[in-house]
DNA sequence: ATCTATTGATTACATATGTAATTCTTTGAG
DNA sequence: CTCAAAGAATTACATATGTAATCAATAGAT
């Protein structure tokens, strides 16, 4: 799998919500966020493409940037990953964090009842 | 708050099943999972301790280790760093992909049912 | 009292990551 | 055709992390 620092995470989710996209305007849209310089997204694109966790194709003298991961599979791994490190596997436990903390609002306890709903319906 | 690594975290995972833990036991437990050299968990502990995410009493020439830092409220804080950063905050996409990737058990799906429950309750 | 085994402390070294600066290439302006 | 601006590639450097080895202190064996 591939892994993707923090830093380097913030320009998977520019490139997810939109791509191809040049250096320039993946510049533009993480200076608006972040505090980084030029040369650091930079260095970013690039070892994102080490990596492959990006690809490019030339257009003229700069490139194209796109993800080589959907943010869907990055997800989906790391979501398990991070779940069963932390918590043996199980979701649950997650989520009834989420829930002690208070941080589930009225949308999210409906959405979860009906995924649930969706999935008892299954068996 | 603490920043564990990931290596660290086995560490601290056997701290909180079972604590105070010698140096001596702690790499035996760790060993049984690992193949981790014995100098490489003392690193681990000096790290840790430095973090401040453990800390000890001295014993003899020895040393009881202890977490300083409950397993709930880490496993709190990363559970909502992690959702934070990966589903802007939403726990419920990251419940989804546990489901669609049927990694929710039926004994799962009850648990997140009773907690729903609770928590509508509470409404 | 001296020596050795044990335990913690310090040092080591490679790779990863955050954060750039510098260099190399290429293309458009004049 | 020449040169400067712009983009990518390379290099840089500090801190973090994985993975130990070495150093130092001390308690127990002889």
């Amino acid at each position: 799998m591939v892994e993707v620092s923090n830093a380097e995470l913030h320009v998977m989710q520019v490139l997810w919500k939109h791509s191809p996209q040049s250096a320039q305007e993946i510049v533009a849209q993480l200076q608006q966020e972040f505090d980084w310089h030029e040369k650091t997204i930079k260095t970013m694109l690039n070892r994102l493409t080490q990596k492959q966790a990006i690809t490019f194709t030339k257009q003229g003298r700069s490139y194209l940037y796109s993800p080589a991961v959907s943010q869907q599979a990055y997800q989906q791994q790391a979501s398990q990953s991070f779940v069963q490190r932390l918590f043996a596997g199980k979701v649950t436990p997650l989520v009834a964090h989420f829930a002690e903390k208070g941080k589930l609002s009225d949308s999210d306890i409906d959405e979860l009842k009906s995924l649930i709903a969706k999935l008892e319906d299954k068996q």
